[in-house]
DNA sequence: CTTGGCACTCTACCACAGGGAGTGCTAAAG
DNA sequence: CTTTAGCACTCCCTGTGGTAGAGTGCCAAG
């Protein structure tokens, strides 16, 4: 597919005033507008060779051309200039994010901001760091009958909870003493590992292990095992300015996507494909391969946590959307929030300097 | 305002007519309808009582007539008899919420559920039993530089968390330390209780108390003080359903009432009134007081644990909804709720049995 | 007080025409 | 060979008028 300049400055030109006001381009408004010194009748030819290449299309015989799903995609990929975001609204996001706060409230943040100076909708993955998090801290507190509420910290300050039910009740003491077993045995050790570890020591030992340590894996184990689900998570934010938006018009769809952003099963699977890919990554349109995206364009990008990539964020809105604006607010949010996930790492000492 | 009891079958028929298929209703319609044996004439007439009264309005003269707000008020306090739940809706509500699981998602899926049955938006206000709920556990872990993170655990085995900054850093056997003090001395004590003592206690000794303690008390008298705003909350669910409601059919309407679903304030506010009145309380359009819930109607019920009212739950619907499918499952839903919340706090055996 | 009859009103639907916007094609000009 | 002007054509959009249907209000008779 090769174009000759003229025919991508018609196409950008043609792309950003269709972004600006919806309608269909005629030619005589893109003779005009391209700044080329070219009468309708020509532009009218070239908007034919574009329509051939599957870059634009007509709604109908005498409406002016729309750009394709196609059309956009060259248009994000080889013709887009981003502008730099207004300095205004970058402090609104630093000011935003880089005020000290735990890590839940940092994501909501990042989501809302991203929503309110895009005026779509925002979307932010928890940040997966099962894993990667060394364990700090766990509690073990006995509730009514046999149940157990599990309390477990990770160094990054986040604070897991999960009731469980043990085999009999067990005295406060009991209790005790099997938490601080596992809070002198496992500190500063990676989930993951103590998770490995865990899962050899029950092999092991077996049933003959001391009474109380046995307890103790066994509690830990049901704890770790069940953050993997929890942590499965996304915030949206600012559906309702979708509702604003001309484009999505069709009541029935925008139900549909709303449905999405409650059981954010297919959200999440989309931000996690995007989380190999460094940088921002734009789905347009049907290229996420789901339905109810229909029409809609979706721009993310990675962030990251002491440089280990953990979650993914971004802007949901029409297809036809303000791209050159829209990536570098979540561009920069990527980077604010992995800036800001750092900093709490960091700061506790037991990390190098963070990056970015 | 007396309406003699044809005037009241005919308005109670209008409505349920009404209801049923959202269209004005005739003269001729209802004359059918309404089992009376009456001309479409004299049905007329009555009908242009009912306008005089405020009780039914017609969109334009040759339409029939439909419901105004203060005729749902007199349908609704009246003249509707609820119907009881289906025995399979019964099983389904009671299948979600008599499952053991954590407060938390005790809430949601009591609003699920209320949204789900009856396909319209289900909130329910998250227990305000700040300071009921007795103290149960606290833990100070040190976080990066000199912040705590402090993590409270009440009776009913809920657990908060908040971080806090100290005046310097803090060895994590001082933080024990103060973590055993308190836990030793409030154990069990109710955190209205807990939070005045903690007031007395600062003041009273002033500078001159021990290190320890100084420490404990301060801290958890942040972490006690920063629980009343988490508390005011909010689990919205179902609101997409909202969207597939013609009568709803403005969009910039419906925009601003999902705004409020995610501001929460107003919505909180109206939940809070009907904490006082027990049993199922409706308001009607713009009873609420709220302009964004115009054509709207909000069917509440408080619910209880161990006896005490602590919060309040329902349906947002159109004007235009079924009341008398509504209203029980919405009371239903509270009881089954406060049967569960109890029964955490009574198994824990600290507790009488529980009511209802 | 109820009822049938009747004129009246208003909406919703359809068909139709005219204006406007924009295209594709063709033929002439550069 | 490319560009341009001209022109016929297509399609949408809007406004108009006409009609059918539903329902009312009123009146006079039962």
């Amino acid at each position: 597919m090769s174009l000759n300049l003229r025919a991508e400055v018609l196409l950008k030109t043609l792309i950003e005033r269709y972004i600006a006001d919806g309608q269909p381009v005629g030619s005589r408004t893109l003779a005009r507008q391209a700044g080329l010194e070219l009468s309708p009748a020509t532009v009218r030819n070239i908007m034919a060779d574009l329509e051939e290449l599957g870059l634009v299309s007509s709604p109908h015989t005498s409406a002016g051309r729309v750009p394709t799903e196609l059309g956009y995609r060259v248009f994000v990929d080889t013709l887009l200039k981003v502008r730099p975001l207004d300095s205004s609204e970058v402090r609104k996001l630093k000011g935003e994010l880089m005020t000290p706060q735990d890590t839940e409230h940092l994501i909501g943040s990042a989501s809302q901001i991203m929503s309110k100076i895009s005026k779509l909708a925002g979307i932010v993955m928890v940040p997966r760091r099962d894993e990667k998090a060394a364990f700090r801290h766990i509690d073990f507190i006995g509730l009514s009958g046999q149940r157990i509420l599990v309390i477990l910290v990770t160094d990054d300050g986040s604070v897991h909870n999960r009731i469980i039910s043990a085999d009999r009740k067990y005295s406060s003491s009991e209790l005790e003493q099997a938490a601080n077993y596992f809070n002198d045995a496992y500190a500063g050790i990676s989930l993951g590992k103590v998770k490995r570890m865990l899962l050899n020591e029950i092999q092991q030992a077996g049933e003959d292990m001391q009474r109380i340590v046995h307890l103790a894996v066994h509690m830990a184990r049901q704890a770790i095992d069940g953050e993997r689900e929890e942590t499965e998570d996304l915030v949206v934010s600012g559906e309702s300015n979708l509702m604003e938006i001309p484009d999505l018009g069709d009541i029935h769809k925008l139900r549909k996507l709303f449905d999405a952003f409650n059981t954010k099963r297919d959200l999440l699977h989309l931000l996690d494909q995007s989380m190999r890919a460094g940088g921002v990554k734009i789905f347009i349109g049907s290229e996420a391969g789901y339905e109810v995206l229909e029409d809609c364009s979706v721009v993310t990008a990675p962030y990251s946590a002491d440089g280990e990539v953990v979650g993914t964020l971004g802007v949901i809105g029409p297809t036809r959307m303000a791209y050159e604006h829209v990536i570098p607010v979540v561009d920069i949010t990527a980077r604010l929030l992995s800036a800001a996930l750092s900093l709490q790492g960091s700061e506790s000492g037991h990390l190098e300097t963070p990056r970015q």
